[in-house]
DNA sequence: GTCGATGTTATCAA
DNA sequence: TTTGATAACATCGA
């Protein structure tokens, strides 16, 4: 589903083709993903260009010309499509974007999680979408991020998934750093030592870029604005991989509940640690 | 036809 | 502070 990598290939790849477009209309099918937000913004889009196109966390921040901003979520299994237009709509489409010439931005959510929402520019960082949000999990250094992880209390893979503590790992992403670091998911934060959390700030950076490059992970609803599937997913080495071997160590891939979540997990390499509690 | 799982986030209860 | 349950919604597979 759409996490970090995922987003940031969508952003990368609209941002490519629709800078500088300009809007001839827009229309929101399903009224619904507004949220609570001002439907009336949504009219001044019109006639607007496309100035850039900006990732934060899993949120995806359009910016457009008088002062506009669209702030967009996929939650789940949204998706941002960018078609030709009077192409055929399905009905799990609720928002389009026209631009003058050709091209069509579609905003599609199976589930409908996702949201839309259009306001001014000044109002973006008093947002709390945005104002909630940690710090970008790759990009953040290793003091600050000892910083966030190295005081709480609470399992660590809880904390991974919190975008207060860092913004924009999810489920996938989580199994996917902490089999890396060779840390159990059930860990409780405040028994990691220095060796282990700069193990996890590596990992963190290490798994969320190669994702980045390899377009993210489609293990299901995920496509990029073109439609197209990431390629991430066949690298995969604990998500999804329940009763398969670990390709470290060999033991088999287990699977259990944390915080409500199914996490993966390998039963050689990820031993919770021990010791007294912190 | 029903049930459970899917996995993001806000909200509420403990 | 942290944890768990729930709800939003639709689809798929057992």
């Amino acid at each position: 589903m759409p996490e970090l990598p995922e987003v940031e290939t969508v952003v990368r790849g609209l941002a490519r083709r629709i800078i500088g477009l300009e809007i001839s209309s827009c229309r929101i099918l399903s009224p619904h993903i507004r949220r609570d937000a001002d439907g009336r913004m949504f009219k001044e889009l019109m006639g607007q260009k496309v100035l850039g196109l900006n990732r934060r966390g899993k949120l995806i921040v359009i910016r457009i010309s008088g002062g506009l901003i669209l702030l967009v979520h996929l939650k789940m299994t949204g998706r941002l499509l960018l078609v030709k237009n009077n192409q055929a709509c399905d009905r799990h489409t609720h928002f389009l974007i026209r631009f003058k010439g050709d091209g069509e931005l579609r905003f599609r959510d199976v589930r409908k999680f996702g949201f839309v929402k259009c306001f001014r520019e000044e109002d973006l960082d008093d947002r709390p979408e945005i104002r909630s949000l940690g710090p970008e999990p790759h990009e953040v250094s290793f003091p600050a991020f000892r910083e966030i992880l190295g005081d709480r209390k609470g399992r660590i893979k809880s904390l991974l998934l919190n975008q207060a503590v860092l913004a924009g790992i999810g489920n996938i992403y989580a199994d996917e750093i902490l089999h890396r670091a060779r840390i159990h998911p059930l860990t409780n934060a405040s028994r990691l030592d220095q060796e282990k959390l700069n193990k996890l700030w590596r990992a963190t950076r290490h798994i969320l870029c190669r994702a980045i490059r390899y377009r993210g992970s489609s293990v299901r609803d995920y496509r990029d604005s073109g439609g197209r599937e990431g390629r991430f997913q066949d690298y995969h080495r604990v998500y999804g991989r329940e009763g398969e071997p670990c390709r470290r160590c060999g033991a088999g891939i287990k699977r259990m509940m944390v915080g409500g979540r199914g996490s993966y997990f390998c039963p050689g390499c990820q031993k919770i640690l021990g010791g007294p509690a912190v």
